[in-house]
DNA sequence: TCTGACTATCGTAACGTTTCGATCGTGACA
DNA sequence: TGTCACGATCGAAACGTTACGATAGTCAGA
């Protein structure tokens, strides 16, 4: 692999020229530069990024940390982040971490040890240990999706509360009273979000909300199933099911299903997020679609933008909470009277 | 961030001898390493990767390249890699080449530049210079679910020449005889291999295909879904189709759907690889699964022990290939009377 | 007491860059 | 003709490691 010394030797020239031939080509005489390029073409010459990076003390990659890769969320995040950051010339290192807090540090003194030129992260953490750890990082930062309530830092992600609040509008404007939610873990903020968009909508309908109809589904189809099927085996089940991410809301359906209720006759299903191929799914549910490629795009540029930033006083963070938009299925439907005697026998009798 | 030289000080011992402690420990008396540990741990001491990879020629990094982050299949096999690439103590730098041969070469090229460990790829070129430098490339290769013909690297896969063979004998057996087949572009591994299997299964039922049912779906669900509106409005169409893919299954579903046929009674549909929450997706596909996670691990392991081999005589290429297993679903039925006879009908008259 | 072998530690050169201050011509001006 | 300024180029130090050959210091054996 020629080095540039060997671009150098070629030329004629010192390798302080090469290098300031690649940095400020206006700062060296057009026909010595014309000659390094020349030779530089030749040779193949590619600089050495980790000589670079060792020497700037910034490699020109970019950290991402996600909870779960394999999500559909996050592939489609990842794939245009990464297109993004190479446009602009940065590399993508990517680490999964389970949700984890923990697992988010380590990778993240990892990361810091590799140099990166900035951070995309999506933190699941809420101790104040945690957030000072994601406050002291030097490097760039920019939350995505999730988010630490008071941290400093860039954010990008949809109004998951505006979501949760569109949804819950919905249903009750079809008649429904009894909507559960299958909720995320509430310590974390997309989750904490979509249950008070939920309530919201309930007193602005002026009605009671039923803590009992709030279920932690982990963000998991595993968990949400078995919610649901808890959910649904009540005397005083609900007559709608407020999913609060893509995945549970398959474990629900796949639930409601398996206990030989059909959607929407019996219960409506309403989700927050696409889902990869809700067309194919029967019945086609009803939701609230975020434009990924969007989020991805602006939080890459956000986060490279920082990176570049030359100037020394430091840019106030920036958010920007994209608006989501309601996509009508046929998963819901207005409460039949069935559901609703059940309801009310057991309102009556208790 | 602390240096070596700063635990070199404080340890009140020369640089060389704290990199000897890290490196070779029973070579430095006892209480010289204890001291220079402590002294580490103190200073929250972590070597710079840049700077050993530097000085080594090679970073602690794989590469993995790969068609489509945000595809299913490429989601998961993602995530266990990088798990099982940390636990060995690797980073994951991943990039997405849309299919393409030019920018997988591209790729390749930024990756040699980062003096990357191991690569692992899913390669979709085909042409002779593809190969030369693939094959000229001097860092370990993994080849994962693509393979390059004549490549002589590891490779690892299900084997889904035996996938479509099961499929297609499947449908056989419940008495079709007009089976189509939706493949991916047929200059990739994969798809040929898949072609090849449906013609075995054929040819040893003693059947003969029909070419005009082979249609190219390009492994894309919109493909896919285009592809299907033809042969189901053909007058002589197939009474069951074969996916080779999950995203063209789907792409197929909708297809049937829309245009008013119902699965399996009017046509049946098989399709290779697993389909996520495919508990939900009425009709419940038959279908093959892969083991991605051991796919993954096994790719992994393959690379890494490549990558950390001291033997000086070259490791011979392995290769891992995955019996699959069939999942039969209610997608797929005896044909009925009905489609039978529309085949006749054409057949007699034409 | 001298030699030789061994162990523990060290100095230094490299890996491939960037960057700062120094040097060398060249031409304008007095 | 000598001085000055300026543009073009260069030398060398530094980034943080690794690894090789060198150097002490110790001890057994003659």
């Amino acid at each position: 692999m020629a080095t540039i010394k060997d671009v150098a030797q070629s030329a004629g020239v010192s390798i302080s020229t090469v290098s300031l031939t690649f940095a400020n080509p206006e700062r060296v005489s057009p026909d010595t530069a014309q000659r390094i390029w020349k030779a530089a073409d030749l040779l193949g010459y590619r600089p050495n990024p980790l000589a670079q990076s060792l020497k700037r003390g910034r490699s020109r990659m970019i950290g991402v940390l996600v909870g779960d890769i394999s999500s559909p969320f996050f592939g489609r995040l990842l794939k245009s982040v990464e297109k993004r950051a190479l446009e602009r010339g940065y590399l993508m290192i990517v680490a999964d971490t389970d949700g984890d807090p923990a697992r988010e540090l380590e990778l993240l003194d990892q990361f810091t040890a590799q140099r990166i030129a900035g951070l995309m992260i999506s933190p699941h953490g809420s101790s104040a240990a945690y957030g000072r750890r994601l406050a002291g990082f030097k490097t760039p930062i920019v939350m995505v999706d999730h988010r630490f309530r008071g941290a400093d830092l860039d954010y990008v992600a949809s109004d998951t509360r505006m979501a949760a609040r569109m949804l819950t509008d919905h249903l009750i404007n079809l008649g429904h009273r009894r909507i559960a939610q299958i909720t995320g873990p509430v310590q974390l903020y997309t989750a904490a979000e979509r249950v008070e968009g939920y309530r919201e909508a309930m007193q602005a309908a002026g009605l009671q909300v039923d803590e009992g109809l709030l279920v932690d589904g982990r963000y998991r189809d595993t968990e949400s199933y078995a919610q649901t099927m808890r959910l649904m085996t009540r005397r005083d089940k609900p007559t709608a099911i407020l999913a609060a991410s893509n995945m549970m809301a398959l474990g629900a359906l796949q639930a409601i299903q398996e206990l030989g209720y059909s959607c929407p006759q019996d219960v409506s299903l309403a989700t927050i997020d696409d889902i990869p191929w809700s067309a194919v799914i029967q019945p086609k549910l009803t939701m609230v679609l975020q434009d990924i490629e969007q989020i991805a795009q602006i939080s890459a540029d956000y986060l490279l933008d920082r990176v570049e930033a030359t100037s020394p006083i430091p840019i106030a963070p920036r958010e920007s909470v994209l608006v989501p938009r309601l996509s009508i299925g046929n998963s819901t439907a207005p409460p039949t009277l069935k559901t609703d005697l059940d309801h009310l026998h057991v309102s009556l009798s208790s």
